[in-house]
RNA sequence: GGGGUCGUAGUCUAGCUUGGUAGGAUUCGAGCUUUGGGAGCUUGCGGCCUGGGUUCAAAUCCCAGCGACCCCA
């Protein structure tokens, strides 16, 4: 592997190239021969690791339970349900030889993956006693977009979690959704730091095959939108396309109500986006791999001695992430550019002046400010300053979010405040389909999504008719 | 979906207009030296996206493909 260089492009003169230059030079992840398909390096899989880690104990919590289906789907069953075949098969990838033999029926790569379970689901689901079902699986996808893919934000594979679940009722299935949600909202604020609007859907954005979605939407410092985890909710839709049903206690057949909920590696963009800075990233304590990093400052003459004190503090520090960058190839401010770069939290410095003052110098990478810290108070200034560290960040992103999110009162204004500045705009809509379309014809912004906190309701902002909702506009990526 | 820009070493880049030995910086290896904000010197390794065409001769001109990026919808 090669040294790394610096950041060459300020984020607020081109944030685009700023992205992929901080993804590729801090070592987070890396293109791959494949056009569209990247290579998470340990920096960015270690990351996924936490967040699949986190989110995985909280589904377990709720009583879901982990599975694993195969990659491919039989064309028949992916065409099962009609909506959810014309939503994906633009998007589908098959396989459609083995060797030398072409298949008698073609095979798609899993673009997600209802239409193979459920078709387990209808063989296992039989009586009211068989439910719920409720399953999920950590792995991959794979949707042939043709839009130009950007690192994490749109790549045609990527990873995630899938959920699906079936209920004998609605009432069941409904109320798994603000559990998920919440679970959701939990992972990206005060794990990602990365506050997002949760809302439902309009009947043109919802998921192919869904009744209701529901999504937690993003902002990006460019003023772009992007959806986060999501929801749906599927009602019955798939349970008839793959008949689950079952025998109720009545001895009646019944369908089952479902629904599907995702978090993606997108996220890992997002957070990228939102918390980096000029030197490169910066990492929400909670979700960084390494946590801290000590950095020995020190000659041929005091090698032994610091590092024999560096170990020591490094030992000391049990609850944290932390490691010791004992290189003698490398100097102390080639490494503290590395680690900035790389957006580790903290970073301690400890050199022969230190050890003799019995302190260390801490550095926490989102203010870049040092201070002197007594050895013996280490541990817990270290636990006291991630903790900081993550709420600051979080009321960061908020205050952008917040500040970023305006109110329009009517068309003209929708429209200006989209074409100069982005981010949200709430305004009323009447929930006709045609204001949506005309909307995004005449701004480029869409409704990423209605909140379900809603405030008191005016006119449509494009028909002037009687709102029926308030609703979020953005571009969106 | 429509329009445009661009592919030269691990990275950045000169050369392309007007065809003729591919130059620099950085990285990487070795040696000496250095280490509190990307140290220095010496030396070595490494490159024209792929395929076709034009030509005595192609990084350079033409065509196609692949890839990256930007703008619009």
């Amino acid at each position: 592997m090669s040294k790394q260089e610096g950041i060459a492009i300020k984020k607020s003169e081109n944030f685009d190239e700023w992205y992929v230059q901080v993804i590729l030079k801090s070592g987070l992840a890396d293109y791959s021969a494949v056009s569209g398909c990247l290579v998470y390096r340990p920096l960015s899989y270690g990351i996924w690791e936490i967040i699949q880690k986190v989110a995985d104990e909280e589904f377990k919590k709720i009583g879901v339970k982990n599975v694993y289906f195969p990659l491919l789907i039989p064309e028949r069953l992916l065409k099962k349900e009609a909506e959810h075949v014309e939503g994906f098969t633009p998007e589908v990838a098959w396989v459609t030889q083995t060797g030398d033999t072409k298949l008698d029926e073609r095979l798609a790569i899993r673009p997600t993956s209802e239409t193979i379970m459920y078709d387990s689901y209808s063989k296992w689901i039989r009586s009211w006693r068989d439910l719920p079902v409720r399953l999920n699986q950590w792995n991959s996808v794979l949707r042939w977009e043709f839009k130009h893919p950007v690192p994490f934000l749109r790549t045609r594979e990527f990873l995630w979690n899938e959920g699906h679940t079936a209920f004998a009722t609605r009432e069941e299935a409904e109320k798994e959704k603000k559990e998920i949600l919440d679970i959701y909202q939990r992972i990206t604020q005060e794990f990602l730091a990365l506050p997002g609007i949760v809302g439902k859907k309009t009947e043109k954005e919802k998921f192919a095959g869904a009744i209701e979605s529901y999504s937690i939407e993003h902002l990006l410092p460019d003023g772009k939108a992007i959806q986060g985890p999501d929801f749906h909710y599927d009602g019955q839709n798939f349970a008839k396309a793959f008949d689950i049903s079952f025998l109720d206690k009545n001895g009646k057949k019944q369908y089952a109500w479902q629904n599907t909920w995702a978090i993606t590696t997108r996220e890992i963009g997002v957070m990228v986006a939102v918390h980096g800075d000029d030197k490169g990233l910066v990492l929400p304590p909670k979700v960084a791999p390494t946590q801290v990093v000590i950095v020995p400052i020190f000659d041929d003459k005091t090698k032994a001695s610091v590092l024999k004190v560096a170990k020591k503090i490094k030992d000391s520090l049990k609850d944290v992430r932390i490691m010791l960058d004992d290189r003698d190839y490398y100097t102390p401010g080639w490494k503290f550019n590395e680690w900035e770069l790389k957006g580790v939290p903290i970073r301690i410095e400890i050199g022969p002046r230190d050890i003799k003052g019995k302190k260390v110098v801490l550095v926490r990478r989102d203010d870049l400010k040092k201070r002197a810290v007594p050895i013996k108070k280490l541990e817990k200034e270290v636990l006291k300053e991630l903790e900081d560290m993550q709420k600051s960040m979080l009321k960061k992103a908020s205050d952008f979010l917040e500040a970023n999110t305006r109110t329009a009162n009517d068309f003209a204004e929708l429209k200006s405040i989209i074409g100069k500045k982005g981010g949200f705009v709430q305004a009323g809509w009447c929930t006709k389909r045609k204001c949506e379309d005309k909307i995004k014809e005449l701004t480029g912004a869409k409704i990423t999504n209605m909140p379900l906190k809603q405030k008191p309701m005016g006119k449509c902002v494009y028909c002037g008719e009687k709102a029926e909702v308030i609703v979020n506009f953005a571009k969106s990526y």
